[in-house]
DNA sequence: ATGCCCAGGACGCCTGGA
C-alpha cells in the first residue's frame, strides 16, 4: 500500500500536473497540502475520473488539505486541531484532515512555516506542534497503523539542508521547530525517508527562486512518521524527484511510503 | 546585503510562501 504526501501549491495551477502524478504513479492514497481553494471550488469531479475519491479542508486563497484515495472513499476521522490562527478573529486555518483508508489512520497536515521569526507566527508555529504531539499521542494509545505525513515546514538536522548557513536564520531550521520534530520521534513514531536515508542529502523542496532546482539546493520538510504498527510493514519510502522538474511544477516534490499489505 | 519566483485575489500591486 503507498501511502504519499505532496504540496501542491496551488490545486488549480497544478491540476494537470498532479493527475499526471497520480495516473503515473498510483499510489494508494495520496496526501494533499496547500490546495489553496475554497471547499466549494474544490475540483472533486477532475479526480473520479482517473479513480480517485477525495475529502478535502479548504478556505479562501491559502492553506488547505485534501486526501484522496483509490477506488474508495477515504473515511473522515478528524478535521482540524482545534487552534485558531495568528490574525485576531480569523479563525482557525485548514491544515489538518484525518482519515481510514483500508484500516490505516492516515494524518494529512500542512504545519505553519513560522517566519519572521522571532514573532507572532513563529510562536503559532511551536503551539501548533505542541497541539498536533498531544494529537499523535492518542494516535499511538490508539495502537492502530497509522501514518502521519504531510509539509512539517521542519529541516530536522544539518544533514536535510544543501547549506546550513543559508538557513540558519529560517523559522524551519530554528532549534526550538527541531526540538518539537525531536520529541514527536522520541515518542516512538519512525521517520520514513530518514530511517531508510541515515546519511541525508535528500530534499523534497527546491525554491522557485535563485536557480535553486538548477543547482539542487534544497532541504528536506515533507515528512512520514510511521507508528509502530505501521512501521512494522515499512518495506520502501522515496521522493518523486522528477516531478521537481517539469512544466509548471510545485516547488516541492512528491514523498511516498510503501506499507506491506 | 538583498532579491531572485510563484499562486491567488482585493488584481496592474498586494500577501504569503520557505
Amino acid at each position: 500500500m503507498k501511502i504519499a504526501s505532496f504540496n501542491i501549491n496551488g490545486i488549480k495551477a497544478r491540476l494537470p500536473r498532479l493527475k499526471e502524478w497520480l495516473e503515473e504513479t498510483r499510489p494508494a492514497v495520496a496526501c494533499l497540502q496547500e490546495i489553496k481553494t475554497q471547499d466549494e471550488g474544490f475540483p472533486a469531479a477532475e479526480f473520479e475520473e482517473i479513480g480517485y475519491h477525495a475529502i478535502w479542508h479548504g478556505q479562501k486563497a491559502f492553506n488547505g488539505v485534501a486526501i484522496v484515495a483509490d477506488g474508495q472513499a477515504p473515511v473522515e476521522m478528524k478535521r482540524g486541531l482545534g487552534i485558531d490562527g495568528p490574525k485576531e478573529g480569523e479563525g482557525e486555518q485548514a491544515r489538518y484532515l484525518e482519515a481510514d483508508v483500508n484500516g490505516v489512520r492516515i494524518c494529512n497536515l500542512y504545519l505553519p512555516n513560522g517566519n519572521p521569526q522571532p514573532g507572532p507566527k513563529f510562536d503559532y508555529k511551536l503551539a501548533w506542534m505542541k497541539l498536533l504531539r498531544e494529537r499523535m499521542l492518542e494516535l499511538l494509545a490508539a495502537e492502530q497503523p497509522t501514518v502521519v505525513l504531510g509539509d512539517f515546514n521542519v529541516i530536522p538536522e544539518d544533514k536535510d539542508v544543501y547549506a546550513v548557513k543559508a538557513m540558519e536564520d529560517d523559522a524551519l531550521m530554528q532549534p526550538e521547530s527541531r526540538d518539537a520534530y525531536k520529541r514527536l520521534l522520541g515518542d516512538g513514531w519512525t521517520d520514513a525517508i530518514d530511517t531508510l536515508n541515515p546519511r541525508g542529502g535528500v530534499w523534497t523542496y527546491w525554491d522557485y527562486q535563485a536557480g535553486a532546482w538548477q543547482k539542487d539546493h534544497g532541504f528536506r520538510i515533507d515528512h512520514l512518521l510511521l507508528s509502530p504498527q505501521a512501521a512494522d510493514r515499512l518495506v520502501a519510502a522515496g521522493v518523486d524527484k522528477e516531478y521537481r522538474g517539469r512544466e509548471k511544477a510545485s516547488d516541492h516534490a512528491p514523498v511516498w511510503v510503501e506499507l506491506r499489505d
